[in-house]
DNA sequence: GATGAATGAGACTTCATTCAT
DNA sequence: GATGAATGAAGTCTCATTCAT
């Protein structure tokens, strides 16, 4: 694997997290790849094209991340949210950043049809578990796109204080999130 | 009556909300408000200067909607949570789209030191009332930035599927999240 | 004679003169005039008109400044040009600002074929004088365009320090450019 | 060899001696130097930057050439004269239209100070020479800055004839011309 | 007649992308 | 394969000119 598309790679998930698709330029991921701007054709038909290989990388991973909480077959849901929530953790430990960049850029008109495939698998993949949980009244008898929102705009506002080293990430706020999340989801 | 002023402005506002800053073009405002590209530059400075003046004018009235709650001086804090509430559901009615764009820009690096201040201003308002009921007990003894990303991340990602219409504001709906929200801040 | 029109007429002098045609605007020329941008073009059919109007009054009375002196039909070539600077001298007190907006404008684009002629018109007259002077080995006998450049390129560039106010205007002063650039043309 | 850079400034000299500043376009300057418009901008940071350093380098390049008749520590005063001449009449060779530009634009508002001081120290070079002259009684005691204007202004509206191609430069010409600026400076 | 709000052509400038080296 | 100089489309913004009031 040339190290350079991994150069590429992390330099473009630090620039598009930190300033966004658009204020980032192809001159700016090249200097800080330490490559030449023509370097990144070579590995990506294009600046969407790069975005998007980023997006769906992440996004992936992510839910990877998640579903190994899954694999378990646990049968609490509390549990179950735990498993969730540390995957969703231990994401953004691997991966600093990507929760920003997927934040961010989740609703471009530059993702693909496979880009917000993906995106909405990830999503499906939380869903599932919280309908379960509502048929068995562990969870609130809400709209599951409004519960995911509610998850997931909690938790990626907080990663980016943590990101933004606007709040120190502790065992003790990490478990005060969690209690809060579930608290803000269950029954 | 200025209606260009306006329409430029709802025009921003609709775009800005969708699309964010750097993808909405002067083009785009000036064919969608219906005036010259030229006539945009009579009544703002720049395009800095429109989103600026977007951003503080939602903002501060974010802060009205939000502190109109307040004045009633009723003293159970659960009581004070859905006053809150309400002022951002009804500041969401009258403003469609003004809470996306508040939320896509809040850390733009157009924004002026005013605007930003404006923003601090809105978030003291809410960590005012959370600092107290953390005193009282009433709120989780958790960081204040953390529980504020947690309220408003939520909210804000809720009022986006609203917005996008991928989810219908009933008054069940909103009955439910604000109780899910007070859920994730209190004890 | 409405006064609008010589209000136009004053303030464009002023602005390109001081900062030259392109860098000055109409809304400037407005503004100075105390008029609506509009107005302007009642009096004038466009800027390139204005400007042309402009060129073609002052020269046309820098030429009569110029053959005043030459009715006396004085006979002494040291006199003739006495008059001559004289002319230029008292033109110059008539109409401040005239000479740096001639010298700035004689070669620009804009200018139309009449302008243009009229300018030339301006450099004969001067000629003649310069070949009467060359035939009787007054003056010396250099290209008459030459001679011309020598002339107006010295004088325009001391009136241009005098509006500049980098030099003051004095009996002295003026005696000593006319004795140095007599010098300059005669034998 | 950068040939672009030279390309530009060669092809700049030429349309900004000719048009001026404000009527000469970046696409005018990238047509007539053979390169795109975008290809300016890798070499000068603006159209400002553009005109300062042409600016700078060819009145640096005319202080140069002044200078060097200097070096020879010639005594007397006419002779002084005569390399300073010669050096505008070289400077003038090798470099056509340059004189034309520096005209043209040394009164600029895009002129920077070290623009501006550029110019001043060749102004001083030249004014030396006169207050020393003054100081014999072999220049005479006009305002150095009237001699200067007479000296600049005579010698550069003969040579945009020059390059207008309106007079040939003969060797007849170029005494006669010195001789006519010697004896307008001279007592 | 007088005005100035409105317009859009065109200016300067940036940047994704290509291609000769 | 790697580079970065070169390009030109497209963005922001200005300003001469028009026209409804």
């Amino acid at each position: 694997m040339p190290s350079k598309h991994q150069d590429i790679f992390s330099a473009s998930l630090l620039l598009f997290a930190e300033k966004g698709f658009d204020a980032t330029t192809i001159p700016m991921i090249a200097k800080t790849a330490n490559v030449g701007a023509g370097t990144i054709y070579r590995y990506f038909k294009s600046k969407d094209d790069l975005v998007n290989e980023l997006f769906q990388r992440y996004v992936s991973e992510f839910l990877t991340c998640i579903q190994n909480g899954f694999s378990n077959q646990t049968t609490g849901f509390r549990e179950r949210f735990h498993y969730i929530f540390n995957g969703m953790v231990k994401f953004r430990k691997n991966h600093p950043h990507a929760l920003s960049f997927i934040k961010k850029h989740s609703q471009g008109d530059f993702l693909t049809a496979e880009s917000r495939n993906r995106y909405k698998r990830l999503l499906d993949v939380i869903s599932v578990f919280l309908e379960e949980g509502k048929a068995e009244h562990m969870i609130r008898p809400l709209n599951k796109e409004v519960l995911i929102a509610i998850l997931i705009g909690g938790f990626m506002e907080v990663c980016e204080l943590i990101e933004n080293q606007q709040v120190e990430e502790t065992e003790t706020l990490l478990l005060g999130v969690e209690e809060s999340l579930w608290s803000a989801l269950s029954m």
